[in-house]
DNA sequence: GACCAGGCACATC
DNA sequence: GATGTGCATGGT
């Protein structure tokens, strides 16, 4: 561990420290069930959570967020139900894939599913159409509970404007300057990325809002 | 009415 | 391997 790493480390866990005393606990993944997480997962590609809300909520109430009988369902059943979550024919023939998979592979079983090992598991799932990096990380982390580093657009930015990450750093450029810098920790990994989040929801974005932002008195914001 | 959201696949160069 | 485009709803 070279001095350079450990300050980054620091800073970085400061960083954690004054996203966490600014929102508080999340307790990410909001789902009754790792297969209802997987589900986000594929609903939340490139739409707002709220609009995931609602089609989580059609599946749940036509019993369709169940891998045997979302599998059986028809395509176009579920493309309606999830319609407002967007790309609804792309999802709802995703979601049929992936509960298929899971069934035909896994049983249903999260447990079995969990006890391969992470990287391989990582490739399987990214092998499958409709599963990029970010949502097989997010499976593997909040459905299997695996310690993998999830990344997204807001971290990605953020830590740019931080001065951490170039402007236009890629996923798997990303993930390793967290996985290298901070300590192997299953909890930490999911609390930070769900801060991460919420940090860009309410302040990093595009358009960002700088005022009250919670980072403010570290001062090394590009912006 | 534009802009954005907890991406990904595929075509093309 | 980098870059561009389609997918689509709902909130600000």
């Amino acid at each position: 561990m070279t001095a350079d790493s450990t300050k980054i480390r620091k800073e970085l866990l400061q960083i954690y420290g004054l996203l966490y005393d600014h929102f508080g606990p999340l307790n990410w993944w909001p789902a009754e069930t790792p297969f209802e997480v997987m589900v986000g997962a594929i609903l939340t590609q490139n739409t707002a959570w709220t609009n995931v809300e609602k089609a989580i909520a059609n599946l749940k109430q036509n019993q369709k967020l169940d891998p045997r009988k979302l599998k059986r369902a028809r395509k176009e059943t579920i493309a309606r139900l999830v319609r407002p979550s967007g790309y609804f024919n792309q999802k709802a023939e995703r979601l049929k894939d992936y509960a298929a998979y899971f069934t035909n592979n896994y049983n249903s079983d999260w447990r079995i599913m969990a006890e391969r090992d992470t990287h391989e598991l990582r490739e399987e799932l990214l092998s499958l159409r409709g599963i990029g990096p970010e949502t097989a990380d997010s499976i593997l982390l909040y459905a299997l509970g695996k310690t993998v580093f999830v990344v997204d657009a807001y971290t990605r930015r953020a830590f740019a404007r931080l001065g951490y990450l170039p402007e236009y750093a890629g996923y798997d450029f990303t993930k390793d300057f967290f996985t290298r810098h901070l300590p192997e920790d299953k909890e930490l990994y999911n609390e930070f990325h769900a801060q991460i989040v919420y940090l860009g929801k309410d302040y990093c974005r595009t358009r960002p809002r700088c005022e009250s932002c919670p980072l403010a008195t570290l001062s090394k914001c590009r912006l």
